[in-house]
DNA sequence: CGAAACCTTCAGGAATTCCTCAGGTTTTGG
DNA sequence: CCAAAACCTGAGGAATTCCTGAAGGTTTCG
């Protein structure tokens, strides 16, 4: 098991100030440090001052260009994970060439949510990143591996239970209300009627609540909570 | 297991700016250790002075003809691989008769990614780079052999299949969803119909699955993942 | 140029999952 | 203790998702 005690550095260089508060944004909500540049010289000599476990990189910097700061950096022994951005077109064919082994590379305009996962994949493959898991009891939910775990056995959960599961479990200790819960799982923001929440309850209890202690209480008039393990 | 102590080095040798670019960056970002030199005689020299473990050689210098740097390079003992850059047309047949020995050509325009994994085969011929192969239960994937083996067997795979396997099981332990396959094997980034991925799952299955424990897992609504063997 | 290998789409069928319903059980409040 | 409210749970048809073979089109190679 690895310990990670300080989060994951990342340097965003891109001499586009939209695209910096949007990316740093984006990778900060997700819980990565952010420091952002907006030039190929200043990112150099961070990378080579500070600790950077990944780099986001536009091609077209205003001073040197974005493969040759790469370029630099790996002759200077860096090696961590670089994703490049690019317009769309201009260079997409060089990148393309550049990026089969571990770096990778996005096209402007991009999702952001897209470049997020790619930054953690490439962090998680560097072991920068920690597994994403949520456990309670003998209960684990792991989400890169999309499975759950109960006393080590793997568990089989549909797609419904499981979206329950993990909003009960990033939960614990709080009660979640039945309106959260349709609200979450499902996506009804009214209704007032139905007993699916108590059918996939009662199913989730069947496969994952081993018999001794329960792992989901039933909090009467309000909804359903998961303790805090002891 | 080969303990390779620093990067491999390589020494690129053309008269064109570009192609020193492209090729050195591409051979960078794959851990390579890279100089470039734009003539014949300053090659010789660097050879016969530091240490080069792969030669990538354009045919026509200004100097020096690329053959005529390669014999010289023979005769004062040093025995490298040598991989030969050449227009197309002009020279191929005498490059053919030349790389029988252990070298080899590449004509030009070249795909980068061709030309690294060609010079990463000859660094591993001659033991500078180690072995890269990914293994699952009793499936094997060798990179550099650009082979695929169950139980032992080499069992024959399209460029598709195997581009989707290798991305199989680069993720051992983690959900790979059906975005992030269309992207990498394909290279959508867009489109959401197409039962193109099931189909190629599907053949993978048949040809890599074997009876007892299934290989590649389906998640449903989600995407497909290799379990970590126990 | 022709054959072989490969890629892609399509469609029927299989498997899984969703969700409603209905009847049972537990809890609450008087 | 009783009745009402709240919750539990099994069953089954509908809907979704996935599998897989076949056919047509494209690319590669000799």
């Amino acid at each position: 098991m690895l310990l990670v005690v300080s989060r994951p550095k990342v340097l965003v260089v891109d001499d586009e100030e939209n695209i910096r508060f949007l990316v740093g944004s984006a990778l900060t909500v997700h819980e990565l440090e952010v420091t952002a540049i907006d030039n190929g010289a200043d990112a150099l000599h961070h990378v080579r001052t500070e600790r950077v476990d990944a780099l986001v990189l536009d091609i077209n910097l205003p001073d040197i260009d974005g493969f040759e700061v790469v370029r630099r950096l790996r002759a200077s022994g860096w090696m961590g994970p670089v994703l490049f951005l690019s317009a769309r077109g201009t260079t997409e064919d060089r990148v393309r060439g550049l990026t089969m082994g571990g770096d990778d590379y996005v096209t402007k305009p991009f999702a952001l949510e897209e470049l997020v996962a790619r930054v953690q994949v490439a962090l998680r493959r560097t072991g920068k990143l920690e597994r994403r898991e949520l456990q309670v009891g003998d209960v684990v939910l792991d989400d890169d591996a999309h499975e759950v775990r109960v006393a080590g056995e793997p568990v089989h959960l549909t797609p419904t239970e499981y979206k329950l599961l993990r909003l009960l479990l990033s939960n614990v200790g709080r009660v979640v209300t039945r309106a959260q819960i349709l609200d979450s799982v499902w996506e009804y923001h009214f209704d007032g009627e139905s007993a699916i929440v108590e059918t996939f309850i009662s199913q989730l209890r069947r496969k994952v609540d081993n018999g001794e202690e329960e792992l989901i209480r039933t909090v009467r008039g309000v909804g359903y909570s998961v303790r805090e393990p002891r």
